[in-house]
DNA sequence: CTGTTAGCGCTTTCAA
DNA sequence: TTGAAAGCGCTAACAG
């Protein structure tokens, strides 16, 4: 395949490589119209497309960011990454997208990847394992946001949601609906992943709050696939929670998975909630409760933070973190 | 921020910069030791990432594809992308996902930014509205493999389902459970999307074979968004379908989201079955049956098929399409 | 074993 | 109103 080039477009057209450029970039102040169709008449007919890496490496800029999710199972990535998406839209810049899989490894390769093919700026969902090549970057003025996680300190802006308030609105929704062995259920968080941790000390929070005492046999965190088991084990005791708060969607997913397979009633037995919404919620037996965060609004602020920065480029030393404030959505299973 | 390039490392490292080339492309075999280790001190120091887009422009190739999914929502989309991921990771080559939400528009766009970075090759959920593209790149002698749907024409390799199999094994299961008034429901196949055409036609197939007649009242295809107000109004008839065949699982989500509020038992009084699998639905009530695509095979052959012509470059002029079989996973929805 | 050189496709002064 | 020339950061002969 050989690629039609800027040149061949001059020599059919008859003008010189600039003049196309400046076609092809719009500026046609000085250019006469008769040439202007004999350039438009020769992209057309050679199917010309422009070379983007070569006008990046002359520019020095790609117009392009990258997204590393830390893993895109979670609905809430998705919704995240359209929200981004409308504002590099609007920007006319380009993202590329890649998913972390929440390995701090897949997350280095992936930043390595995507400055070496020179994006302009990054938005991490951080896995928390990298922090020496953050603070490289940071060192190299290098613009990243941070999303729905934070690390200390905080040399990059961060936007997460207020993940304390999310589980004190779940606990509270459960207390008020007279459940008082209310059960916790999450994904590992071996990775010091700040919204599980925060919602998990959220919760015990909420309890102490409500002069309930924290029953450790009561809280489940590990693997997902370890989840199911652990329920199991939970089960087979004397006493088992009357209520759960799921951390998030996929913990979510096993829990209803192990009380359908008990065949427990929701909410009559054991009420459920959990937050990050998504559309099989709706369809559950019974639909969800949620704690839903203000996706589009994280994602929308996180770009333009970014573009932002492409644009200025003056880094602070220490950013303060923009916290979000959760939603309660009441269905059934409460 | 002012990046870091070979030249600065070559004067740090005291060398030239053909001598840092070669040993950021492990051409280790004529370079003394001490050099090695000089060069590596000096890349450690700087925190040196080479510029990949400076190095395609030069090799012209990026080890670099584009994947272009009709829509991500679809778990079919999401599980092919891990198998081309799969695939793309052991060739060391990279890939960019685009979503091009079932929107010619989109799809184009991204075809001609994709093709702008320079990727090597695209696999492309062809959404059927780019035709004299499609053909224009082909006459280039652009890699494309196609997947999930195919053109006509077939220009370039195509891996998609058996989708007639699929319909029939559907229908199958239903009669066999003495349903016979089998409807069925699929989202708009106004854009003549190959497998929901051939699932619809499937299906026909299957009731004429079982002398079954076809009753166009129980036939719904349209926008996603109105599928629960053309099940309302079918609801309102004289009779009802006591089973249903969901052609993706997006139109099942509406379905059981209609039959959830009527409060209709599945599969007492409506028997339901829809292809593609999807973690929810084995938490839906009761778990889901499913024809299953073997996603995971699509995705690798489409990615080896690329990656061959990308390498090989040799375009034929007709591709045969390539059909996998569908799978029956028996839950207890029917 | 290492350096010199040319050039990938484009943009951008500056000159004509 | 258009063209010539330099150079973005890198690789790949080839020379030394």
């Amino acid at each position: 395949m050989k690629k039609v080039t800027m040149q061949d477009v001059a020599n059919k057209a008859e003008v010189s490589k600039s003049t196309v450029s400046q076609f092809i970039n719009n500026r046609y102040e000085y250019m006469a119209a008769e040439t202007k169709v004999r350039i438009e008449q020769a992209v057309n007919d050679l199917g010309y497309i422009p070379n983007h890496i070569a006008r990046s490496l002359k520019q020095k800029k790609t117009s392009t960011i990258g997204v590393i999710v830390a893993n895109i199972i979670h609905s809430f990535s998705n919704e995240m990454i359209r929200a981004i998406e409308d504002v590099c839209e609007q920007n006319d810049v380009h993202m590329f997208v890649c998913n972390a899989d929440d390995n701090p490894k897949k997350e280095k390769s992936y930043m390595e990847m995507l400055i070496a093919k020179q994006v302009d700026g990054l938005i991490i969902f951080p896995t928390g394992g990298n922090m020496d090549f953050y603070h490289s970057l940071k060192k190299n003025n290098f613009p990243i946001v941070f999303v729905d996680r934070k690390i200390e300190p905080s040399i990059y802006p961060t936007f997460m949601l207020d993940n304390k308030k999310a589980a004190s609105l779940a606990v509270n929704e459960l207390i008020e609906s007279d459940k008082k062995n209310i059960g916790l259920v999450s994904t590992s968080i071996s990775k010091s992943i700040t919204p599980r941790i925060e919602r998990v000390e959220g919760y015990k929070q909420a309890l102490i709050d409500h002069d309930i005492e924290i029953n450790n046999d009561y809280i489940i965190t590990t693997e997902r696939m370890n989840i199911i088991k652990s329920l199991e084990e939970m089960w087979k005791k004397d006493t088992f929670p009357d209520a759960f708060f799921a951390v998030n969607d996929l913990s979510l997913i096993e829990l209803l998975k192990f009380l359908t397979s008990k065949r427990i009633h929701i909410p009559k037995q054991v009420s459920v909630i959990s937050v990050d919404d998504s559309p099989f919620l709706e369809i559950s037996t019974p639909p969800s409760s949620v704690i839903k965060q203000p996706t589009f609004d994280i994602g929308r602020d996180a770009a333009e933070k970014i573009l932002e920065l492409i644009t200025n480029n003056k880094l602070k030393d220490i950013y303060e973190v923009n916290r979000y404030t959760p939603i309660l959505i009441k269905r059934a299973s409460v």
